[in-house]
RNA sequence: GGGCCGGUAGUUCAGCCUGGCAUGAAUGCCUGGUUUGCAUCCAGGAGGCCGCGGGUUCAAAUCCCGCCCGGUCCA
């Protein structure tokens, strides 16, 4: 759907102060505004609708810093009776549909906005810090009207069907009496653009509210939920504003760009820094005023960008060249900025640059900022520019602050990787162009440059660079990253649990299973009603201790009894909010009532293992920092996993300082509380850490608490205290992924099988190396320092020996003891002992000695036997062929042989033709020698 | 989660496709000489579990399988 009708856009709002409704002649839109001579929406879009007509020029009252338009966003709102909410965190660890937290209502989703969980409040008004990637290329080039971080002011109100808050008139006369009495902007400046809002599975009609040319909020109503491309009514209707701070500030301040007026204290610094402090602000006031056409697509090619430099270029009246040489730079600085603040707030809520999810954008980000500062010629500086950012943000957002130490060390981790990269991309691009130069190719293949960036992370413009340099031509393609897209496609996985499926809608009818593991965890027998039987497989009760298959935890096993039978309980899972036992015959009735029992043995062991992967996690993060987040984890019989985000290889000191740690907190006898509450109660009082595990659905989840060590939302089975866990055993850690790292570890008596094991491997070593336990390292070292010396010593004997017996031959050759066929000498010899080795250098002297010499040395043991044929110079020039006297005489012996002319080996497993050999290669190299 | 590339002297790599002596290359190191201020030149030398484990083969750095380690791209 392209448009709604008017009647989805009309409030009585518009009469009261007499709006007309009209239509853009240059973007097509319909638009409301007071001003009756108005004749375009009056946006600074890229089809050139308006200037931006602010700068230096400003329309409201006075003058705004970004926390003072907060406060007056917030209490405005508080004053017209919206609760003020905190911000949530801009890793959307909530979702599992996106990475970061692009709008306000994000933080609702989906649980408030499908009607599953009450709003913190209603109405209620949020800043809330917003990462938005899909604008990067933007960032800098329309002067601040795009960001990756930037605070999205939220007033938001959900509209049950029994409960109506406010709906559409109500939101537009709050945003205007915002916009005109609180901070002073005629009431004739603000236009309403009518546009069509969808993201998220909803979507709704919206008016964008414009001053001077710049779009500051955007009024989305809610109403509609997307199925099948058709837009069905929503019985929760939600008013969802976004208020772009940032653009107010800018409005109010009237600068040359809205770094300018956000960023000011680092802006000056990084200006500085660059040498760029004596930038023209009248050409850059008269650039931001243009700014609006800018607007790169993403896929969009160079040439968009020089034309619409161009055109901006002849609007401010000076030649593309010098706008391009003045503003480039400045651009790019203004981009470094938001990046760097970007980055600052990500890495401050522990994402891990890594080479998956929201790590990986972390990462591109990172090499994207340092790209710029390497234009700007001052990477150098990411430390202090960080430093300054940290010390900027921290009064709002204190958090940051405290990751300070951690965060640097990332960025120097990162950074020391990308350099690297490129280090050696240079290299391999110089050797490829050596390469292609000697085959005097000049054009560089396309594959290669595939090749390159699929493989090696440099992309075509770094490789037309350094090729370029080595006189190479570098074309690229205009759909290259389709070739890398295509490269990628991939095989969707196949579906399985299609049978659980089918009866998950057998069962569908049923009450919800009364789960009394949760009443008692430590119940291990109970009564229950049978409810159903379905397919002679799975039974489903009205209540049970059995805990089915979920957070990582595998189901409990066990037994059913009834009528004096008993049946094998071999699985339980889950399906909605019913929970199927699968059996092993016989299988009770409809109706029956049974005896469930519980494996002990299995369960006792699971919870302690459960129970043990919390304390695991957070000593992980005590040892290693903030940024430790659990990234998945799965409990066993025997022994767990956990995999933590950290940025580094675990050393063996902090893997048995994580290990130790956790013992300390078992020993403490800590007591682990579990309770349920409403999600919006557990996030106020613990915070978002409580959402280790991932996703956490439902209205009330269960938090899992061990003393003031770690608390998360689990939906698992856990102890009454630590101590019962007995012990913690580490048993290796792993790097599954960039950024994340595998702890496997064990809890309980199955933490003894590990360390039995270890212990096993120890005392064999000993007993091999014959050495005590305390002197086994050193033990080792000396064998190993023996052993190369002895390899080293045979193979200098090896050389000598046959020095002194290609010296006995020669002498036999020049006795003629050895043989002289068409003038050359041949020589055969059978040595005692199979040494390839020996008869090649043995070979290889007399050769050198008597270039007139075919060498013929064969040998075997019990199993093989091996030819070494060697020609000297003139016994080649001769035409005498090594390669195939060698395979010739191999064939002899059941085997295969080849080389080169003057020297080649072969053998074969008949052992007992060894004698003919000597025959065979005669007769060759005769038959080679007569040939000339 | 999936794909791709790589692992060979201290370092950067060649050799692998097409199995057959690692006389491997450059650089760094050591010795001697020539020079002598700042990447000088010449001669000689030391330095390799060819990532690990299997398999195929008369023969594996090379081919096949598994694992470990590093890099990189995509979602």
């Amino acid at each position: 759907m392209k448009r709604f009708p008017e009647s989805e856009y009309y409030v009585p709002f518009f009469d009261e102060y007499e709006y007309l409704r009209k239509l853009c002649p240059i973007c097509g839109k319909y638009f409301w505004t007071q001003n009756h001579d108005q004749e375009t929406c009056g946006e600074s879009t890229p089809e050139g609708c308006a200037p931006l007509s602010f700068i230096e020029n400003s329309p409201t009252r006075r003058h705004y810093s970004l926390q003072e338009v907060r406060e007056a966003f917030l209490s405005f709102f508080g004053k017209q009776g919206h609760e003020r909410v905190n911000p949530y965190p801009v890793v959307a660890r909530w979702r599992d549909d996106l990475y970061f937290t692009h709008a306000s209502i994000i933080d609702f989703q989906p649980y408030v906005t499908d009607g599953v969980t009450p709003p913190p409040a209603n109405p209620l008004v949020i800043s809330q810090p917003c990462i938005r990637f899909i604008d990067v290329d933007n960032v800098g080039p329309t002067f601040g009207r795009h960001l990756t971080i930037f605070e999205m002011g939220g007033h938001h109100a959900f509209n049950y069907p029994d409960k109506e808050v406010y709906w559409k008139d109500q939101t537009v006369r709050y945003h205007h009496e915002f916009v005109t009495k609180e901070l002073g902007v005629k009431s004739e400046e603000v236009i309403y653009k009518e546009d069509v809002w969808s993201g998220g599975g909803n979507a709704g009609p919206d008016l964008e509210s414009i001053v001077r040319g710049l779009e500051l909020a955007t009024l989305v109503f809610m109403k509609f939920k997307v199925i099948n491309r058709k837009f069905v009514e929503l019985p929760l209707r939600t008013v969802d504003t976004g208020y772009g701070m940032e653009r107010y500030t800018w409005l109010s301040q009237g600068l040359a760009s809205c770094f300018h007026a956000v960023y000011a204290p680092v802006l000056d610094k990084v200006l500085k820094m660059a040498g760029l402090n004596r930038v023209d602000n009248k050409l850059l006031a008269r650039v931001a005023e243009e700014s609006g056409v800018m607007n790169v697509e993403k896929t969009a090619d160079r040439s968009v960008r020089t034309r619409v430099r161009e055109r901006v270029a002849a609007q401010v009246g000076i030649s593309f060249d010098q706008l391009d040489k003045a503003i480039f730079p400045v651009e790019s600085a203004f981009a470094a900025v938001d990046h760097t603040k970007c980055l600052l707030f990500m890495l401050a809520e522990g994402v891990v640059p890594s080479n998956v999810h929201e790590g990986y954008l972390t990462r591109l980000m990172i090499r994207r900022t340092y790209r710029l500062l390497k234009v700007l010629r001052i990477e150098r500086e990411l430390p202090n520019i960080i430093d300054m950012q940290i010390k900027l943000w921290s009064k709002d957002f204190p958090h940051l602050k405290e990751m300070q130490g951690e965060i640097l060390e990332m960025l120097s981790v990162e950074q020391e990787k990308f350099t690297q990269t490129l280090k050696k991309g240079a290299s391999l691009i110089k050797r490829i162009a050596e390469e292609l130069k000697t085959k005097a190719v000049s054009q560089f293949p396309v594959e290669k440059l595939i090749e390159l960036y699929d493989s090696h992370g440099l992309p075509p413009e770094v490789v037309q660079e350094t090729a370029e340099n080595s006189g190479l031509q570098v074309s690229m393609p205009e759909d290259f990253y389709k070739m890398i897209a295509e490269r990628h496609v991939q095989v969707p996985p196949q579906r399985e649990m299609e049978k659980i499926k089918g009866l998950e809608a057998k069962i569908s009818d049923l009450q919800k299973t009364q789960t009394l593991y949760y009443e008692d965890s430590y119940r291990r027998r109970f009564e229950a009603c049978v409810l159903r039987v379905v397919s002679n497989k799975y039974v489903v009760l009205e209540k049970t201790a059995f805990y089915p298959e979920g957070g990582g935890q595998p189901a409990d096993h066990g037994h059913l009894e009834f009528a004096g039978k008993s049946s094998e309980v071999v699985d339980v899972q889950k399906l909605g909010n019913v929970i199927v036992h699968v059996l092993k015959a016989p299988l009770p009735k409809e109706g029956d009532v049974v005896k469930g029992i519980i494996d002990w043995k299995r369960r006792g062991n699971l919870m302690k293992q459960h129970t043990a992967t919390h304390i695991i996690n957070g000593a992980a993060r005590h040892v290693l920092g903030q940024h430790v987040w659990q990234c998945g984890a799965q409990k066993g019989l025997d022994r767990s996993r956990l995999d933590i985000s950290h940025f580094r290889r675990l050393t063996l000191e902090e893997t048995q300082k994580i290990e130790a740690t956790a013992n300390e907190v078992v020993a403490q006898n800590l007591s682990v509380e579990t309770s349920w509450m409403p999600r919006g109660k557990a996030e106020k009082l613990h915070g978002f850490r409580l959402y280790q595990g991932g996703v956490v659905p439902g209205k009330d989840i269960r938090v899992v608490k061990i003393g003031d060590w770690n608390v998360e939302a689990c939906a698992g089975m856990h102890l009454k205290n630590t101590k019962e866990i007995g012990f913690i055993k580490v048993i290796h850690t792993e790097r599954i992924q960039d950024g994340v790292e595998r702890i496997v570890f064990s809890a309980g008596l199955p933490a003894l099988k590990p360390m039995q094991e270890t212990d096993r491997l120890l005392w064999k070593l000993s007993e091999i190396l014959n050495a005590p336990r305390e002197k086994l390292e050193q033990t080792a070292k000396r064998f190993m320092r023996e052993w190369k010396e002895a390899r080293h010593r045979e193979k200098q004997l090896v050389k000598e020996i046959a020095v002194r017996e290609s010296l006995e031959l020669k002498g036999s050759v020049e006795a003629k003891k050895g043989k002289r066929i068409e003038g050359a000498n041949f020589l055969a010899q059978k040595f005692k002992s199979l040494d390839v080795d020996r008869m090649i250098q043995t070979a290889s002297e007399v050769v050198k000695a008597k270039p007139d010499t075919i060498a013929v040395f064969y040998a075997a043991d019990d199993k093989n036997a091996s030819v070494v044929v060697m020609a000297g110079k003139d016994a080649v020039e001769m035409g005498i062929d090594a390669s195939e006297i060698a395979k010739e005489t191999a064939s002899v012996l059941g085997g295969g042989g080849s080389g080169r002319p003057d020297f080649a080996q072969g053998g074969g497993p008949l052992t007992n033709n060894i004698s003919k050999v000597q025959q065979k290669a005669e007769e060759v190299a005769r038959k080679q020698l007569g040939k000339r």
